[in-house]
DNA sequence: GAGTTTGAAACT
DNA sequence: CAGTTTCAAACTC
C-alpha cells in the first residue's frame, strides 16, 4: 500500500468515505497465487487490489479544470462508446463526459451521474462542478463512476464531498492498447482495477481542520501482472478551502502521475516517486517493487502545504502546533511509517486506536513545557493538562480561516492562530501526582501520564470522524469543553499517550498484517483477549508482566481487529460490569450476574462480592450466600468492619506516636540550635531506653493478666509510651539523667 | 513462593 | 444453549 502526500489529498474531494463501501462487486473473482502471497487477507484488506506497471503509462486524469467538453450523461447502463455515467448525491455533480477519446473507453456504474471528461491519451477528467457548500456532510454515499480503459483497466471513482475540486487521475500507460468499449461483463474479464475513493468534507473549517485527513485507495491489477500488488492510500487533508493557486505538490511515482488541480489553477501533476530530496515529495516504492510499502501521509495544517507526512523524511516543522488527525479502517490498516528528518521538529505522536474498523491517529508536537497547563475539572477523577499552542503576531487567521501555506521551506510555520486546546489528563484524581513535562528531545517529546489517563482533543473540529465516534477506543468518552464554543473534547485512553511515550516517534498503526504479508503476527498468540484486565478495560498494557503482549501501540491494528472480536462476540465486552440496577433499583448490581458454584459467592472469586454488591436475579450462582439476610455473609461484614476499625485505630496510633515525636523534635529543636540545650540522645540514655520499655511491658502484662483485648493492650501500651515520653521531654531540662517510673 | 481452587471468558 | 477449555486471580499452605 503506497501514500500520497496529503497535497495530493487535500486536492481530492473533500468527505471520509469508508473505502469498504465501495468495492466493487466486479472485482476478479480470484488473484493469482503470487498476488495472492503479497496481498494482505481478504479480512484485512478490504480493496485488494494490485497494480500492473503497464510498459506504457496509461493516464487518467480526473481534472477540474477543463471543462466538460461532451455532453452530460446521467446514463443508467453502459454505453457502447465508452462514454459513462456516474451518479450523485444530492449536492455533488460530477461531469464525466467523453472528448476525444481514442483510445480510452468508460464503462459506467447505473447509478452514477457524476460529470467526468474523459480525454484522449487514457485521461479520465472529473470534474465537479455543482459544489454546494451546505451540503449534508454526513452524506455517506457519493458519486461513484466506473471505467473501463482499452486495456481493460478498469477505474472506480467515488467522489463524495462538495469541495469543488477537480481531479486529475493519471495512470500510466497501458501501452498500446486497443480503445474499444468495454462492458461490465468485459471488465470481469480484465480484472483490471483503479480505484479511487475520496473522502471529505469541506464544508466546516476549523483549526484543526487542516490536520483532519482522507483516505483514498486505489489500485490497479491487470491480469497479466508479473509486479507485485500495489496499493495506494492516499490520505487526504480535510480541510479544502484552503486551497491556494500555489497549492502544488510532486510527488511521482515510478511510470505514473497522478494529477490533481484546483478550480483556480491548471491541473496539476502530482507525482508519486522517489524523490525524497524535496521535503514536499513523498517517496513511494517502484511501482514494480512486489513489496508492499505502507505510507500515510499526514496532512500538514495548511491543506496545501507541501510538507505533511509522517512516513518518509520529509519536513515536520509544519506540523508544529497541529493536531493531526488520520481516520483509516482496521480492514485497511494504514501503516504509519515514520522516518526521521534531519529537520523534522520533534512530533508526538498518538495513535488513538479505533475500534472495530476505524482508527485514529492523532499527531501533535508538545512544543514547550510552558505549553502545558494543568486543568482542574470539578467532579472528574482525572486532572488534565491543556497544550495550548503559542499564538503568534505572525498568525494569518482565526479559526475558520483558511489557511494557507505554500512555503517548501523546513522552517517551522506559525499558521494557526487559535488554540490548539488538547487537553490530556495526567492522573487519576485520587493518585494525583506531578507531572512535568519533559522538554523537547531530538526523538520527539514525551508525556507524561499515567495508567488511568485520558487524552482530550478537540472533537467538533473534526466533523467527519464524528460519525464514527462509537468506534472510538474503550475509554474513550466526549466532553463538551465548558466556555470554547462548540469546541469539544474527545476524552480518549490516555494509554495512547504514554505508549507513545514509550516510543516518542514510532511506527504507528504497524499494521502486521499490512506491514508484513508473512504474518509475522501470527506466530506469536496475541494476548488481546478478555484474560487480559488490561485489555478488557481498554486499556495499554503497560507494567504489567503480559509476554508477547499486543495489547500496545505497536500492534495498534491487531489490538484494534481484537478489540472488534470481541465486541462482536459481546457488545457490552467493555462496558462496566458494574452499573445501575434495572429502573427503580438505585443500588449498585452485576450486570451479568455471577455464575458461583461453590465459593457460596463469599469470596472473592465472585465478581459481586468482589465489587461488594449482594447477589441478584441476574446471577446464576449455586448455593448463594451473598444476600442481604445471609448469616454468613452478615458475619463476614462483621469481621470485615471489626479488620477495618482495627486497622484504623493502628493508623491512628502510629499517626499519633509520630505527630508527638515531632512534636518533641520541634520542642527541642530551639534549645538545640541555641547551644544552650541538649539533643535527645544526651539525654535519653540506655537507662532511660530500657525503663521505658519495662514500662510498656508492665503495660502489656497487665492488660494481658486483664484479659484485655489486643486492641486494648495495644492502646495501654501507647499510651503508656506517650506518658513516658513526656516524662523524658519534662525531665530533660532538670537533671541529667532523668528518672522514669511507671 | 508454589500449588490449588475458582469462576469468567473463550471456545466448541 | 450447554459443555469444555483456557486463563488469571484468589486462595491455601
Amino acid at each position: 500500500m503506497d501514500v500520497v502526500s496529503p497535497e495530493l489529498n487535500s486536492l481530492l474531494p473533500d468527505e471520509i468515505m469508508d473505502t469498504e463501501a465501495i468495492i466493487m462487486d466486479d472485482d476478479p473473482p480470484a488473484e493469482s497465487p503470487a498476488a495472492s502471497g503479497q496481498s494482505q487477507p481478504s479480512d484485512d484488506s478490504p480493496v485488494p487490489m494490485e497494480m500492473d506497471v503497464p510498459a506504457v503509462p496509461e493516464i487518467v486524469s480526473l481534472c477540474s479544470d477543463a471543462p466538460p467538453t461532451q455532453l452530460t450523461q446521467a446514463g443508467t447502463t453502459s454505453t457502447p462508446t465508452g462514454s459513462t455515467l456516474c451518479s450523485t448525491t444530492s449536492a455533488t455533480q460530477l461531469l464525466l463526459t467523453s472528448s476525444t477519446v481514442s483510445s480510452s473507453s468508460l464503462t459506467l456504474r447505473p447509478k452514477l451521474s457524476a460529470p467526468f471528461t474523459l480525454s484522449a491519451n487514457h485521461q479520465i477528467i472529473l470534474n465537479k462542478v455543482a459544489s454546494s457548500p451546505g451540503a449534508d456532510t454526513t452524506r455517506s454515499q457519493g458519486t461513484t463512476t466506473t471505467t473501463t480503459t482499452p486495456g481493460g483497466q478498469q477505474f472506480m471513482v467515488t467522489a463524495i464531498g462538495k469541495s469543488g475540486q477537480p481531479i486529475v487521475l493519471q495512470l500510466p500507460h497501458t501501452g498500446s492498447k486497443s480503445a474499444s468499449v468495454q462492458g461490465l461483463g468485459e471488465a470481469k474479464a480484465n480484472p483490471q482495477h483503479f480505484k479511487v475513493v475520496t473522502v471529505s468534507s469541506a464544508s466546516q473549517v476549523s483549526t484543526l481542520q487542516a490536520q483532519q485527513l482522507k483516505t483514498v485507495q486505489i489500485a490497479k491489477k491487470t491480469q497479466v501482472s508479473s509486479a507485485g500488488p500495489i496499493k495506494f492510500v492516499f490520505t487526504k487533508a480535510v480541510n479544502n478551502k484552503g486551497l491556494t493557486a500555489q497549492t502544488s505538490v510532486s510527488n511521482v511515482i515510478t511510470g505514473r502521475v497522478l494529477s490533481t488541480s484546483s478550480p483556480v489553477t491548471p491541473p496539476r501533476t502530482i507525482t508519486l516517486s522517489e524523490t525524497l530530496g524535496s521535503s514536499s515529495k513523498i517517496a513511494i516504492s517502484p511501482l514494480k517493487s512486489p513489496s508492499k510499502l505502507t505510507v500515510v501521509s499526514v496532512a500538514s495544517q495548511v491543506p496545501n502545504s507541501p510538507q505533511k507526512s509522517v512516513s518518509l523524511p520529509l519536513n515536520m516543522a509544519h506540523l508544529g502546533h497541529q493536531i493531526l488527525l488520520q481516520q483509516s479502517t482496521a480492514t485497511s490498516p494504514a501503516k504509519v511509517v515514520s522516518t526521521h528528518s534531519t529537520t523534522m521538529k520533534p512530533v508526538q505522536t498518538v495513535t488513538v486506536g479505533g475500534v472495530g474498523a476505524t482508527q485514529f491517529k492523532t499527531i501533535f508536537p508538545l512544543s514547550t513545557p510552558s505549553n502545558v497547563q494543568q486543568i482542574q475539572v470539578p467532579g472528574s477523577r482525572f486532572h488534565y493538562v491543556r497544550l495550548v499552542t503559542a499564538t503568534t503576531g505572525s498568525s494569518t487567521g482565526h479559526a475558520g480561516s483558511p489557511i494557507t501555506n505554500s512555503s517548501m521551506t523546513a522552517k517551522p510555520m506559525v499558521v494557526n492562530t487559535t488554540q490548539v486546546r488538547m487537553s490530556v489528563p495526567i492522573v487519576p484524581a485520587q493518585t494525583m501526582k506531578q507531572v512535568v513535562p519533559k522538554p523537547l528531545t531530538s526523538s520527539g517529546q514525551v508525556l507524561t501520564t499515567q495508567t488511568q489517563q485520558r487524552l482530550i482533543m478537540p472533537a467538533t473540529s473534526l466533523p467527519q470522524i464524528q460519525p464514527n465516534l462509537t468506534n472510538l477506543p474503550p475509554g474513550t468518552v466526549l466532553a463538551p469543553a465548558p466556555g470554547s464554543g462548540n469546541m469539544g473534547y474527545a476524552v480518549l485512553p490516555a494509554q495512547y499517550v504514554t505508549q507513545l511515550q514509550q516510543s516518542a516517534y514510532v511506527t504507528l498503526a504497524s499494521s502486521s498484517g499490512f506491514s508484513t504479508p508473512t504474518g509475522i503476527q501470527t506466530q506469536a498468540r496475541l494476548p488481546l483477549n478478555g484474560y487480559c484486565d488490561c485489555f478488557a478495560n481498554g486499556e495499554f498494557c503497560q507494567n504489567c508482566n503480559c509476554t508477547n503482549c499486543f495489547n500496545n501501540l505497536e500492534h495498534e491494528t491487531d489490538r484494534a481487529k481484537a478489540i472488534k472480536a470481541c465486541l462482536d462476540r459481546n457488545p457490552e465486552a467493555f462496558k462496566p460490569k458494574i452499573g445501575k440496577g434495572k429502573e427503580g433499583e438505585s443500588d449498585r448490581r452485576h450486570s451479568k450476574g455471577c455464575n458461583c458454584k461453590r465459593s457460596g459467592c463469599l469470596k472473592n472469586y465472585c465478581e459481586c462480592y468482589e465489587a461488594k454488591i449482594m447477589c441478584s436475579s441476574t446471577c446464576k450462582c449455586v448455593g448463594c450466600k451473598n444476600f442481604e439476610e445471609s448469616p454468613e455473609r452478615k458475619t463476614l461484614m462483621h469481621l470485615a468492619d471489626a479488620a477495618e476499625v482495627r486497622v484504623q485505630q493502628q493508623t491512628a496510633a502510629k499517626t499519633k506516636l509520630s505527630s508527638q515525636i515531632s512534636d518533641l523534635l520541634t520542642r527541642t529543636t530551639p534549645a538545640i540550635t541555641s547551644g544552650g540545650g541538649r539533643m535527645p540522645y544526651t539525654f535519653v540514655t540506655k537507662e532511660v531506653a530500657e525503663v521505658t520499655c519495662e514500662c510498656l511491658l508492665e503495660q502489656a502484662e497487665q492488660a494481658e493478666l486483664n484479659q484485655q483485648p489486643q486492641a486494648t493492650a495495644e492502646r495501654m501500651i501507647l499510651e503508656e509510651f506517650g506518658r513516658c515520653l513526656m516524662r523524658i521531654i519534662s525531665s530533660a531540662g532538670k537533671t541529667d539523667c532523668p528518672s522514669i517510673n511507671c
